[in-house]
DNA sequence: TTTAGCACTCTCGAGCCGAGAGTGCTAACA
DNA sequence: TGTTAGCACTCTCGGCTCGAGAGTGCTAAA
């Protein structure tokens, strides 16, 4: 399985990436003969025949079945996505009307996000991922607590960067409205800029309400900050299913069925945004682990602007995808986010 | 096709119910001799026969092709639904196991509304759909307003019940916060249990912020009456896939793209809400008009309570589906849901 | 090292066929 | 008049064969 480091010459890499982008074209094995028809290759097909079977041996290509074309294995599309794609870039026109998409539309996060889905989902046929953003770490910047029936009361938690969470409680005593405006204002001013450490911390010197009440923000700052309870906007989920390859077969049913899963959900994202990577990455084939997959890649990034506000984005589709547009799309929807987060959050 | 008021006998009655049950349970067409040998009716496989062709003659049965056994038409499964199938009750045994899920959750609407969508789909292996609750209409309650940076202001509505939006908004002048608050206080006090009309009215005698800020607050909230802008939970699309008559076809998909537009949703939702329509409804094979549907039903009912919030919920499935459990797990889940509703918001 | 030639392999779709399930009709029966 | 047994007939479905076509690997010559 090691062949994988095997020498590869500049005339095999051609091959490779043509029958890559024959083969996502047709979603049929490509033959040595269709090769030189439909590209002017300046050698016969005989030797196309030698480079192929070069290629299979090194665990580029494989057969379906024996004496028919050939078809890239996830090593190959791997080795194409990082060797031989280049950075493509949108062309300005597909730019020019994706960023028209987008400033059409009214000024509100929510629907900048749903839009984003659709627009990955359209522009490259596949399932689209995108989610809220929110800050690399929660911080304090404003509480309301709000009466709203004996001893009902609705906490409404406003972090920095604008994102609002509500939580319903039930106190032991009632407070009238005035104690818990005066309560909330007093934790509103000692606790500004604050993380939930830092509120978790200082909560112990108080007490009674006051303590109560914000270890409970402390708590919902921590929470934030671990599990992503924020939305996430799919769309295009039946474009994965109108692929030729996943038709009249049940192949494709357990990959749209992860995208209901929260925890594979979560752990998707938790890679994506992970400080430690950069730019849009491929997943090829499952290569994460999850078996149900194994047809289809994925092609994911983040969003925002560290020490403001931070999202990912992506997309699911077979992995005979095209790459290359898809990767500059989803770099492009991403930039595009990412401009409206810094306008919209920035202080 | 005004054959549908043709007389129909009991024998008859009893003979489409045992097709429609028989058909929901193998998927085949029906014959007169598997319906004696499955079930021990007093009558030989010929006077089955004769019926069966009666049925169809009427316009409840239908045949593939020539000589084969019988399915149900829609018009078949609708009087099915409405005459022949009493109300089925959720077996106790079932109800407890939903309602112990339901008692186990966290005490977090939102996490409910998810449960509910995952219970539905996967109790009767369909699609479904769960929206959040809200008032019917809605009323104000409490407003603040947050400096976020310069311009930016950040508006938090929170309407009776609850439920909060926000919005971000860019004032012409910069206010400091004492001066936003004051503001927001005013208009909380003032505007204390309106509805967007009365809002609206009463901005005009304003002036400046205040009628600014009031004026957006009444828009706001007409859209919140207005539009759905709540999320919509969904589980279990793929669970429509897995249904055989779908396999191998391209038939659900157009289906499931429907669940994704927004549309649809409307559209579904708003007929589900309004308030002549009571109890669980169901819809055979697209009845509403939408093509797309044509091989499946859906089972849509109302939750919560009237002048405290309601919200809607329900599935999507093949036509052929066990309406009597489907119905009955809609209804329960919509009376668990209402109680929580209640629980939750009443006042 | 490249290429032409060739024999060989394997899929795919079409066509064929028999088993089986189910029907409608007829005639006898209660 | 309603019910039933018997029967000839119909139509699907799955398995089978088979030939066309695409593609291969190998060999030998350039």
């Amino acid at each position: 399985m090691r062949k994988t480091v095997a020498p590869i010459t500049d005339r095999q890499k051609t091959i490779l990436a043509l029958i890559v982008r024959e083969y996502t074209e047709t979603t049929r094995p490509v033959g040595s003969k269709r090769l030189i028809d439909r590209y002017s290759l300046s050698v016969s097909s005989a030797t196309v025949r030698n480079e192929m079977a070069a290629l299979t041996d090194s665990g580029y290509l494989r057969q379906p079945y024996t004496s028919a074309g050939r078809i890239p294995t996830e090593i190959g599309y791997r080795y194409f996505v990082r060797r031989l794609l280049g950075d493509t870039e949108l062309p300005m026109a597909e730019k020019r009307l994706i960023s028209h998409q987008f400033h059409q539309a009214p000024i509100d996060m929510d629907e900048w996000l749903r839009l984003s889905a659709s627009i990955l989902a359209q522009h490259s046929s596949v399932a689209s991922l995108v989610t809220t953003p929110r800050p690399e770490r929660a911080l304090f910047k404003h509480l309301e607590l709000i009466s709203i029936k004996d001893h009902q009361v609705l906490l409404v938690l406003v972090l920095q960067g604008g994102e609002v969470r509500q939580q319903m409680l039930t106190l032991s005593d009632i407070w009238d409205q005035t104690k818990l405006a005066t309560t909330a204002a007093e934790i509103t001013t000692l606790c500004a800029g604050m993380d939930a450490q830092d509120i978790q911390l200082q909560s112990e010197q108080k007490s009674d309400l006051l303590q109560d009440i914000s270890r409970l923000v402390a708590e919902m700052m921590a929470r934030a900050d671990e599990v992503w309870t924020g939305e996430i906007y799919r769309d295009g989920l039946t474009n994965v299913l109108a692929q030729p390859e996943f038709a009249g077969s049940e192949a494709a049913r357990p990959a749209l069925r992860l995208l209901e899963e929260r925890g594979f959900l979560d752990e998707v994202l938790a890679y994506a945004l992970s400080p430690n990577i950069n730019g849009v990455q491929v997943m090829i084939g499952g290569e994460g682990g999850w078996e149900e997959l194994r047809d289809c890649s994925m092609v994911l990034t983040r969003y925002g602007a560290p020490g403001i506000a931070i999202g990912a984005l992506g997309v699911l589709g077979p992995t005979r995808m095209a790459y290359g547009r898809t990767i500059s799309t989803v770099r492009y929807v991403a930039g595009l986010l990412s401009e409206l987060v810094i306008e919209t959050f920035a202080e």
